[in-house]
DNA sequence: CGTAAACATCCAAACTTTTAAATATTTGGT
DNA sequence: ACCAAATATTTAAAAGTTTGGATGTTTACG
């Protein structure tokens, strides 16, 4: 296991407006940056910070339609993550 | 599950210093802050301060024993992450 | 082509975290 | 009582993060 992942993604869950998007796709399966925006009030540019956080962390995936950016859980990583910690403990 | 302690206990981990200490603290199941000032070679009042975080965020016990304080992994708090995070993805 | 929608990038301000020097406290040994 | 060891606290500087305004890019639509 890689310790940069676990730093990084670690790092990308640990925020309140990350979280509330991590929660809202897994709920949701899918969602766009507009969504996000909805969802947290926050202003565009920031929403972009974060999703790019997010994606760079390796916990969700992008994928670009159009004009639009669909976000989703990338599922393994999550289960890698959870997988580090529980052998941790 | 609350949300707050995911933040926190991910921020706590979200650093490469405390991560090592966590897998430190996994192998030999209890250290003093002078191993880990050691394990660190961070100064004195930045592993205290680092062990700060570990303890309030509920992932790391502390005992005081002398003027040693003994600190050892919250097994059931890493397994509580590790849990929402696994259902999460 | 012109316009608007969705997202990215750049920038700077506000805020938080990390770090260590200095100092304080608590405890154990002599 | 004295001294040293282990940790905590205070303080301040450096570095990093978060935020939004302004602006840029790409794509859809009429």
């Amino acid at each position: 296991m890689e310790h940069r992942f676990v730093e990084k993604a670690t790092g990308a869950i640990a925020d309140k407006y990350r979280l509330s998007i991590l929660l809202e796709l897994s709920d949701k399966g899918s969602m766009t940056c507009t969504d996000i925006q909805e969802l947290t009030g926050l202003s565009q540019p920031c929403v972009s910070h974060h999703v790019k956080q997010l994606t760079e962390s390796g916990l969700v995936n992008a994928r670009k339609e159009g004009r639009n950016l669909y976000l989703s859980l990338n599922k393994e990583s999550l289960q890698q993550l959870s997988g580090f910690l529980e052998k941790l403990g």
